[in-house]
DNA sequence: ACGGGGTGTCACATAACGTTCACAATCCTG
DNA sequence: CAGGATTGTGAACGTTATGTGACACCCCGT
């Protein structure tokens, strides 16, 4: 699935400019003028990436920001603050609101999405389209396809996405729950062990090119994607 | 059906000049003296790319190309400027209008339909009239006929643009909203499902040559041109 | 008006998938 | 080495996505 950015801004010119050019570049793209409509759309759908102007009526981006950040349903967010150019420059770095990122109007299209790539890239890997080759096992997005020594593997959707999961965020243990949220989607009613099959499956996938040993079971923890 | 290509330029001698060569190169195409002019053509008939000049009487070029980017309709609309020499290298970077290229005065002829050849080939490659070839399955756009290995597939038109696109656009999984945006048209309103039965129609068409092999679904995604 | 090809939509058939369970295998602790 | 906890595994089940045949419609030329 795409990208959902969320894009909080007032002035609609400016919000039509980025809707549109983000949709073209094949994000999802959720709109609020102001920032407590955005919170009420938040409990409905999590984006992928919040995009927030600094100058909002009512709670400010800078506010938004910061509440995002403490609640621990979005304190993993990425966002990106749209800021007025040049003389904030000091202000920002005093006030750190935790944005991943700034960007100054005026800005243009090619900027707002080489910034959004890359926060997504450092934040949210597993989103971007880029391939990805770990020890001869090759992922990609893009056509959907994953092959193991250049040998084709056929797998499960679900399988497919927990890969690619695995595979943007190798050398780490998640636990089942962590799984569920990150590749099932937050706020799902499953079961835990549900986890251990699919897990199975993709080993099993896996095994067309012993690349299922790159699946490692910590016990008591979760899972790991890594060599040895 | 030949690529219809807009051009807005005002100085008359221009106009003739890219118009002319133009339809000798096998373009069709429509001609407006200003922006104003312009959208209201576009409304009328959605060209494949548009040629628009940096300066003009009234609404300028580039903010008429500001207006096409944020019109759903005209958002993924190629654009190409002709600016003025040198001097405003600088002003581009800076205002970036959203262009796929820009051609500075004075220009070739050959220049400017290299430009034109490069950005349909980048944006719209199904518009041009190069003819493709994948394993044996060979498309010509220009007479409209389709072989593989040799032997002559018939298919309705709907499918012909369907494999013409995926030609285009192999080794990548397209949804079944893409397709229908690409292939059918932006601004359409028809049922998803639509897609598989002209999928199958394309299939059933490629069959003969058992082409229909190179026609992948992809559960949960969409579909997929290529090998394997 | 008629006929034919092309198109979009539906209803149903079929295949693929996701989830859960029960039980087997394994690991760890004491 | 026993017993509890944890994970692996095969199969069953309901659900969802996709394949498919049929049909009504529309456009166009006869």
């Amino acid at each position: 699935m795409n990208p959902t950015i969320l894009v909080v801004e007032d002035e609609p010119a400016i919000q039509d400019l980025i809707q549109i050019n983000l949709q073209m570049g094949g994000y999802r793209v959720l709109t609020h003028s102001n920032a407590e409509d955005a919170l009420k759309g938040i409990q409905h759908e999590l984006p992928d990436l919040a995009l927030l102007d600094w100058m909002l009526p009512g709670m400010s981006g800078v506010e938004l920001a910061r509440r995002l950040r403490s609640d621990s349903r979005t304190k993993s967010l990425p966002i990106i603050l749209l800021t007025a150019k040049g003389a904030e420059e000091d202000k920002l770095k005093g006030l750190d609101s935790g944005a991943d990122d700034y960007i100054t109007k005026p800005f243009s299209v090619r900027e707002l999405e080489a910034r959004i790539k890359a926060v997504l890239r450092r934040r949210a890997p597993e989103l971007t389209q880029d391939v990805i080759e770990h020890h001869g096992l090759r992922l990609d997005p893009a056509s959907h396809k994953v092959t193991g020594h250049g040998r084709t593997l056929t797998m499960g959707p679900t399988e497919f996405r927990l890969l690619h999961f695995f595979m943007t965020h190798p050398e780490r243990v998640y636990s089942r729950t962590q799984l569920l949220d990150f590749v099932w989607g937050d706020h799902v009613f499953i079961e835990e062990r549900t986890v251990d099959v699919h897990i199975r499956r993709l080993r099993s996938a896996l095994a067309g090119s012993r690349h299922d040993e790159l699946v490692h079971t910590v016990r008591g923890s979760g899972y790991r994607f890594a060599k040895d």
